[in-house]
DNA sequence: CATTCATGTTACGGCTGACGTAATTTGCTT
DNA sequence: AAGCAAATTACGTCAGCCGTAACATGAATG
């Protein structure tokens, strides 16, 4: 198909790798569907949910669809403690929720998105919602820490030609956006209104490495209707702290 | 080689499983190792790494080795909200964690281990450490549950023929065990003085379903020191409570 | 109760993609 | 600079994976 891009690729891990993004999609997912989605033929996806289920990766369910199964719930848990990241952030990011009594989330630019790869909500009935694995656009909301602190000419490639708006408030035009993250950049944080979700409002540092490159950002996302500006103040000296605290730790820590 | 069991498994596929649980066991193994603990030839090995590190399942580490990547992180989150066992019971471990200030943890039996799939530790300084993925037997410890309630002929079957002694009070009498394990079953919970760890006592209950089979168990694990005998009923009590509450939360949510 | 349809599963021959050996490169140690 | 081990590439051979097509299963429909 494609002229480039598959140099040595075993192509049978690989569609296996789809199935379980396919399944981690869609809980209780049938084989067919898996197909469809796939476009491929449905032995061709049995035989790889045979292997994955005889190695406890999917197991099925009461209904004959599929799930992820045990050996993913271990690896993930391993591979929390195995990313650096991930095992110095997560007590920060605790620390830094109940201070705030907000939800905060640890984010790493993943190719041109945003993915949260860590995350703590409050105890508190009315919270932001926030999901490990779901990816944002880079050139709205407190995500622009991750692209303000590139070079230039990768920030205008990451940026797309035509922004999607998710609110009346996003930013949709390439110009702005450039200008605002050269302002985040000299500022050293972001503050976002309302520019993904209508009613919230996100405050982000970066966690910046030696050479000023980014590793990823931690977030303080909350309801706009009681966060009053000192609030804000607040998260931003936070947030940053939080953030530095991270980075020291990285260089730091062997 | 073995003359059963391998009908249809995408060799590839099961390999590369391999290859990830080979990390997950150790961070920034690298390529040699990997083939020699598998007793696979190098390029194989490399042929899995890539297609694993393309899918960002693996990421090279700055010594030039290999550790889980952030796609397993993802996929591990989605297990937990995929998994019923794991989704049910996480509240419940948190409320009963922070009732008796130990640690929890919940268990399924996998194959002739207890295998621990979700816990929660207090946030005081000296407690049980857990781990997700640990794998313990089951004729030791509180993991009698997990066997005390399956038909007598299985129950041998997974009892080895010389069990091992990890403390001096580990069981290692056969027919005592058998014993041992009748008189969990009329009880309904079981307590472990030191039967793992010298210095630990652990409390469980089995999760149950209809007709009396067994999905799991939860136990309170900790330090004999500041463990008296009210505190051991008051656990029991407790244990058993939130396990009837994971029983029923099973049948009854859909 | 027979029919139909969709889904899941098995069978099988062809072909390509994965295989191991061996050569080469990389990169670190002496 | 030389020496060594680990990582990677090259390549011809073979079997593992492939899709088509037939079969089985079971739920929905008349």
């Amino acid at each position: 198909m494609n002229p480039e891009e598959d140099l040595q690729i075993l192509q049978s891990v690989d569609l296996s790798i789809s199935v379980l993004m396919e399944i981690a999609k869609h809980a209780d997912i049938r084989l067919t569907e898996i197909a469809q989605n796939l476009g491929e033929t449905k032995p061709r996806i049995l035989r790889s949910l045979r292997t994955l289920k005889h190695r406890s990766f999917v197991q099925r369910t009461e209904s004959g669809g599929y799930r992820l199964g045990n050996a993913i719930l271990v690896l993930g848990t391993a591979a929390s403690t195995q990313i650096d990241l991930v095992k110095l952030a997560s007590p920060i990011l605790e620390s830094l929720s109940q201070k705030v009594n907000e939800t905060v989330q640890l984010r790493i630019r993943d190719h041109a998105e945003a993915l949260c790869i860590a995350k703590f909500e409050p105890s508190r009935d009315l919270r932001v919602h926030a999901v490990v694995g779901r990816r944002r656009p880079l050139y709205a909301g407190s995500s622009k820490v991750l692209l303000a602190f590139l070079p230039e000419e990768l920030q205008a490639e990451l940026i797309p030609g035509r922004p999607d708006r998710m609110t009346p408030r996003t930013p949709v035009d390439r110009a702005r956006i450039l200008v605002e993250l050269r302002r985040v950049r000299e500022a050293g944080y972001c503050i976002s209104h309302g520019e993904v979700s209508e009613q919230l409002v996100s405050v982000a540092a970066p966690i910046l490495a030696f050479g000023g490159s980014v590793i990823g950002g931690i977030n303080i996302a909350a309801p706009a209707f009681r966060t009053q500006q000192a609030d804000l103040d607040r998260y931003v000296a936070l947030v940053t702290a939080a953030a530095r605290e991270i980075s020291e730790g990285l260089s730091g820590g062997r």
